[in-house]
DNA sequence: ATCTGAATGAGTCGAATGAC
DNA sequence: GTCATTCGACTCATTCAGAT
């Protein structure tokens, strides 16, 4: 036997182990303690038995929390690996049952996000799963990663860009980019030429805010053009909104406007590469019978829609 | 085989202490 | 002030040996 003894071996039991996963998933005593329903003391002194047992500190202070060590780092995979696999072994339930469950989804998504992907599919949702619930969050991608380990978040929606390190993903399709503007521009009755379009006046999104620089302006340039970008926002909801209210046209995913009777909808004059969504899952949940249902209904209704 | 009581282990709470 | 650690006092469940 490598890495502990076969005495201190017999000393481990499930619990112990249990209490090693959430710390070393909360690198914090107190919340790991919340995490088991278990008070604080009786964690700190779990952790001291695991400590003897490993022979190592596992969790160590540091300048912001607890930080593992090395030993705890190299245990921290297979023993969330062996966890599920005893948690699969042991569950009663082989199957997901969606009529049934009445499980909370946390969802993270874009407005983008909601509309194409969520919004079409919410009414078959809760058709097959009428007793579950859905959180939506909105996607910040500096946190979700975490977010996702700690399994406060079960799936993102997410462009193939800068997508977070060590997520599980599934591709759910193209997405392509379509000239939109209200019904009645006065400027814009048919497909605008090339000239035409960079004399209109433009609306972009910019999701991290404050960006007047987008694929359509790289394509442009690519030309030698320019089109003119007078307002940016950073959610596609108050992009079509301005679009309602203005005179004013913008570059918007196809899904997001296709079902808007208000807009109309033109080919660009040039060609502008769409992007990839995809759905994004942290590696524990990845087994688990209910997320992998979650995740099928998911892909199954991008490709139907 | 069943009951009883002691021993044991694991948990709780509250409090004190020390590090940051 | 926050958080981890440690301690003492206590409860509760389980185990085990001895008595019936």
């Amino acid at each position: 036997m490598t890495g502990i003894a076969m005495n201190n071996f017999r000393r481990m039991d499930l619990n112990l182990l249990l209490t090693l996963d959430a710390l070393l998933t909360e690198h914090n005593v107190t919340r790991a303690a919340q995490r088991l329903n278990l008070s604080q003391p009786s964690v700190s002194v779990q952790l001291a038995k695991l400590r003897d047992i490993f022979n190592d500190p596992l969790l160590l202070p540091g300048p912001r929390g607890m930080l593992p060590t090395a030993k705890a780092d190299e245990l921290r995979q297979p023993l969330r690996e062996a966890i599920e696999l005893l948690e699969r072994a042991v569950s009663p339930d082989s199957e997901f049952n969606p009529a049934i469950s009445s499980k909370t989804w946390n969802v993270s998504a874009s407005d983008y996000g909601e509309s194409a992907i969520l919004l079409p599919t919410l009414s078959a949702f809760r058709a097959v799963a009428p007793h579950a619930r859905l959180a939506i969050f909105e996607t910040q991608p500096a946190g979700v990663a975490k977010k996702m380990e700690q399994g406060d978040i079960d799936v993102l929606f997410h462009t193939g860009d800068g997508v977070p390190a060590g997520l599980r993903r599934r591709k759910l399709f193209d997405e392509s980019y379509v000239l939109v503007s209200r019904k009645g521009h006065p400027r814009l009755a048919k497909r605008p030429t090339l000239a035409e379009f960079t004399a209109l006046e433009h609306v972009m999104v910019s999701p991290e805010g404050g960006g007047f620089y987008g694929i359509t302006d790289k394509m442009l340039e690519e030309t030698g053009l320019k089109r003119k970008v007078v307002l940016s926002v950073q959610h596609f909801l108050f992009a079509l909104s301005a679009l309602a209210s203005t005179d004013l046209v913008a570059m918007l995913p196809a899904r997001l406007v296709k079902e808007n009777s208000t807009l109309q909808i033109f080919e660009p004059p040039i060609e502008i590469p769409g992007f990839e969504m995809a759905m994004l899952w942290h590696e524990r949940c990845h087994r688990d019978v209910a997320h992998r249902w979650l995740r099928d209904f998911f892909a199954a209704r991008c490709l139907e829609s």
